[in-house]
RNA sequence: GGGCCCAUAGCUUAGCUUGGUUGGAGCACCCGGCUGAUAACCGGGAGGUCGAGAGUUCAAAUCUCUCUGGGCCCA
């Protein structure tokens, strides 16, 4: 055992226990200690390696590391392998961004090889930097070994699942409606589109029937028109014809909500002629009113999605918009889409061909008005998808694409999620059973150069497809380059049966398949055997379509089932106050800045306890505050016992010690804790544990078990009592240490060590059993009781204006509660210490004339007279905290002795001789009297008098 | 517009499953006190339309419905 830093110095104390697990390879013993448990397989969702850790980051690794530790205390063998998303379009645009270039073309002209190389390089350095923050945050997963998305094994991995798809019939390509970046000019998968408000230029336009008459028609993506290919009605509406003026002209339109569309159009509602069934409608052709493509002829088509918004009509765009291409497939409409892939028309656009698509909405808005088309132009704000990484808006385009059917096994996908054990429960019942339940085929081709390759060989004769399932396949057929990755992989041919060439399709996949692959992509066929599947996953709710969904899919593929037994799904950390965290906000605070402020184990602490793991937080810097507080109790708390423990040189081994009632009371509160604990650990409410453990500390320990026992170790010499104490004290610390060790794993380390832990690690201790037969709820509500009527007794002083340091003659308690009354009788030694009173009462009615109080079960009242006796006690109780005081200011150790000469008025001084020899015992004075201070000299005032106190060392 | 989650004191929150005396606590604030572990702690004070409205009930923070605001995921 030792004494430690006075203070919490929390960042000496966590600098030196990392060096202690480095110096002495503590992780790795820890995982060797566990090898023989059961065996659990964490699986940690990779981060994205493209910027530094942010708040929400370390608190998704701080739970993961708690959780951890508890599984290895607990017994298990945790495969805790992190890992790094490292490929994908993010770290292409960045990189884009620090070369300076802005597209493929400029991409091509600098040379894939070395974009490649840069965006691995990219992607390694960050991935540095974020381990290195991870490892900051005091996180044990296996850092020498993370997994990384852009390995040979990895992709190998991933190429198998593709194959196995492809075996399953699943992966298909096809001419589909898709996400499309004209600047990365390439699709993106749904999880890739953000949504932002915006604000647009919407159009109503007039199309002509060829009977003359007009349907109007609205829409907010003007640059569609020149792709459209018919108008959907709703057969279940009723239109209006209305006749309609304008500069002495008359037109026929047909239409709903006629008002408010010719509202600020210039024209007037003259006549209304008639209702109009939507099915009348049906097969009328008309104009296109860019006269592209005039050849077509174009109808009105039913739709049952048109809504009664606007005009009731929709301009139908099969190459442009889903629902349009759907309606298209359904009448055989042409998929007409003159737009290429950096959002530039096409010959096919006619006049338009050459312009990008954001110019041309302005001028089809002029043309339309010159061949008076336009009724009218109207701002309008609605959402609009951007690119998640560059924010450019994204279009909608058909493109040959390739697919994975995961629609297909969408019932086997809705059962595992119904299998997987949720927490909390609606995170599955409800959310991700939702999004299973809406699934649609993926899209898993990416038009880009930094991802996976996608393994598939084409034969430009004879059409015959090729699926490449691992680095060996590919290896046996000859592939002689290091690298897996374009540009490398793209020139690699195969000979097709035909006499022809399989040519690799150019695309890489989509990042989300990366990651979906995860938990066995860098898996030994050893691990794989004893691991494989996954027990646990921990991520925050946004994972739903994300990460959940993708390993659900791939998993589904490759196994037939979910790659996980169970889910935690955690909240987001918000600011202050109650926004994103943004860097362009300026409101965004580092983790490690904050550790920096208040220490590693506080940030974890109030990260842990702040809420439950499942609820969004606003991150408080206060209660960060706070939670170094408790630590710091907690600290002092250590520091109190073990310098007393040090000094009596204290064995904890030994069996000569008798316990009292508080130090039963306060093992049995342990214990009790303890069971709590159980408790909260099988639902994952770390916050309750937290906090559980945070009142035991303050309240418990701190605050009344070291108050009421003081006294019982400043007896100077040894005894049995004493050291029931200490070992109270070693096994609230001890245990305290262990169950601390998941949430504030350096303290907890320090503590053990301090406490002479028989282990080189707390965190290689097994998690403490509960000792039920240590608990006795009836000593836990009796202590309740007592420490009701110290509080009420307190209270009553102070209202009566009687400090504590003067002693009660008697303290008198009414109560008609048996069990009250027991508890009296049995701990009404604590009570008298902590009151201050020569004598604790029951009695049957009120007391008349004494200040009294008031308790949940019953009444108090105290008698303040005041004998000689108590006057002298008082005066001597005076003396001795500000003899004690003096000491503390001279910076005395507790077991130097003083001399002390004092001067008081004779009032004071008859008590002080009566006194003098327990003052000298309690403030260790070889000698004391009254005389001319000498030594370290102040002068105190007490009930108004003057007293001078000095003081001397000897030695 | 849809699904899920959240809303209690200035702030962070307990209580809601199973309706029942005056809805607890911490931080911050004010007043007083204690202290040889403690720049700690204790006591008191002030601070609540329990997001709003309706319903069920003898009784609603708690159950039901509607609405408002926030979050995530979608449309």
């Amino acid at each position: 055992m030792r004494q430690d830093y006075k203070n919490y110095d929390f960042k000496n104390i966590e600098r030196e226990v990392k060096e202690h697990w480095d110096r002495d390879d503590i992780y790795k013993k820890t995982k060797e200690l566990r090898s023989v448990g059961e065996n659990f397989y964490f699986n940690d969702g990779p981060p994205y390696t493209s910027g530094a850790i942010h708040m929400g980051t370390a608190y998704n690794k701080i739970i993961k590391d708690f959780v951890i530790r508890h599984l290895r205390m607990s017994g298990y063998n945790v495969r805790d392998q992190p890992g790094y998303d490292m490929h994908g379009l993010p770290i292409e645009v960045q990189v884009e961004k620090v070369l300076g270039i802005k597209n493929k073309k400029e991409i091509e002209s600098l040379g894939v090889e070395k974009f490649v190389d840069k965006c691995r390089d990219f992607a390694l350095d960050h991935e540095r930097n974020m381990t290195a923050e991870f490892k900051a945050l005091g996180v044990w997963m296996d850092w020498e070994r993370p997994y990384e998305t852009i390995r040979n094994r990895y992709i190998s991995r991933a190429w198998w699942l593709i194959k196995k798809a492809s075996e399953r019939g699943l992966l298909e390509r096809s001419l589909r409606l898709v996400n499309w970046c004209p600047r990365c000019e390439t699709a993106l998968a749904d999880a890739e589109v953000e949504y932002r408000d915006r604000e647009d230029n919407s159009i109503y336009v007039k199309m002509e029937l060829k009977d003359g008459r007009f349907v109007i028609i609205w829409t907010t993506t003007p640059w569609t028109l020149p792709a459209n290919m018919a108008i959907a009605y709703n057969p279940d509406f009723t239109y209006e014809e209305v006749l309609v003026e304008k500069d002495g002209k008359t037109e026929t339109w047909i239409m709903l909500n006629s008002d408010s569309v010719v509202k600020d159009s210039g024209y007037a509602i003259r006549e209304r002629l008639q209702s109009i069934k939507g099915t009348e409608l049906d097969g009328l052709e008309y104009k296109h009113p860019l006269g592209i493509r005039s050849d077509r002829t174009r109808r009105l088509l039913p739709a049952d999605y048109v809504t009664s918004d606007n005009t009731g009509f929709v301009h139908i765009a099969p190459g442009h918009g889903e629902e349009d291409f759907d309606l298209g497939l359904k009448f055989g409409l042409e998929v007409f889409c003159p737009v290429d892939e950096s959002g530039t028309f096409t010959e096919a656009a006619g006049k338009y061909a050459g312009k990008s698509i954001t110019k041309a909405n302005g001028e089809i808005a002029e043309d339309l008005k010159a061949s008076g088309l336009l009724v009218k132009t109207e701002r309008i704000a609605h959402r609009y998808g951007f690119c998640w990484r560059c924010k450019t808006p994204i279009i909608y385009r058909a493109t040959e694409q390739w697919f994975l059917r995961i629609e297909d096994l969408k019932e086997r996908m809705i059962e595992e999620t119904e299998r997987v054990e949720w927490h909390p429960e609606w995170a599955g019942s409800a959310r991700e059973l939702e999004w299973v339940k809406g699934a649609r085929s993926w899209c898993i081709s990416r038009q880009r150069y930094w991802g996976i390759p996608l393994p598939i060989w084409v034969c430009g004769e004879c059409g015959r497809r090729r699926i490449i399932g691992g680095e060996d396949e590919l290896r046996a057929l000859g592939y002689r380059e290091e690298e897996l990755h374009r540009p490398w992989i793209d020139s690699f041919e195969i000979k097709c049966e035909c006499g022809g060439v399989l040519h690799r399709v150019k695309d890489v996949q989509d990042v989300w398949l990366d990651s979906g692959v995860c938990s066995w992509a860098e898996l030994t066929d050893k691990e794989f055997e004893e691991f494989f599947p996954p027990d646990l996953i921990i991520e925050a709710h946004d994972q739903t379509r994300g990460w959940f969904y993708s390993q659900l899919g791939a998993g589904v593929i490759g196994f037939d089932r979910a790659p996980y037994d169970k889910i935690v799904m955690h909240g987001w950390i918000f600011s202050e106050s109650g926004e994103k965290m943004s860097k362009s906000l300026g409101n965004a605070v580092a983790p490690l800045d904050i550790a920096e402020q208040y220490g590693i184990d506080s940030l974890r602490f109030y990260l842990l306890s702040s809420s439950a793991p499942w609820e969004d937080k606003s991150f408080m810097l206060d209660g960060v505050k706070n939670a170094n507080r408790t630590l710091n109790i907690l600290w002092n708390a250590q520091n109190f016992a073990l310098g007393y423990m040090v000094l009596d040189s204290f064995d904890p081994k030994s069996k000569e010690y008798a316990l009292e009632k508080e130090d039963l009371w306060l093992l049995s509160r342990l214990e009790s804790l303890k069971q709590r604990i159980r408790g909260y650990m099988k639902e994952y409410e770390l916050h309750r544990v937290c906090r559980d453990i945070e009142q035991f500390i303050t309240d418990d320990l701190s605050r009344f078990y070291i108050k009421v026992i003081r006294k019982r170790v400043w007896i100077e010499e040894k005894s049995e009592s004493k050291n029931g104490v200490y070992r109270t004290l070693y096994e609230a610390l001890m245990g305290l240490s262990r169950i601390l060790a998941p949430a504030a794993p350096h303290i907890a380390e320090r503590l053990y060590r301090n406490l002479g832990g028989p282990l080189e690690s707390v965190h290689m201790e097994d998690w403490p059993e509960v000792k039920e037969d240590r608990i006795d709820p009836e000593l836990e509500k009796d202590m309740d009781t007592a420490r009701e009527i110290i509080e009420a007794a307190l209270s009553v002083r102070q209202s009566a204006g009687i400090k504590v340091r003067q002693p009660l003659k008697r303290l008198l308690i009414r109560t008609e509660d048996e069990e009250t009354r027991e508890a009296i009788g049995s701990l009404d030694d604590i009570i008298k210490d902590q009151v201050n009173t020569r004598a604790v009462e029951l009695c049957d009615a009120d007391e008349e004339g004494m200040p009294s109080g008031e308790f949940s079960n019953g009444k108090i009242f105290i008698d303040t007279e005041i004998t000689s006796d108590i006057r002298a006690e008082t005066v001597a109780r005076e003396l001795i905290r500000r003899i004690q005081e003096m000491r503390k200011r001279m910076d005395l150790k507790i077991e130097e002795y003083i001399e002390c000469t004092m001067e008081m008025p004779d009032s004071f001084a008859v008590h002080f001789e009566e006194k003098r020899e327990s003052i000298a015992r309690e403030t260790r004075a070889k000698k004391i009297a009254l005389g001319k201070p000498e030594g370290f000299v102040q002068d105190w005032k007490i009930d108004g008098e003057r007293v001078v106190i000095g003081i001397k060392k000897v030695s």
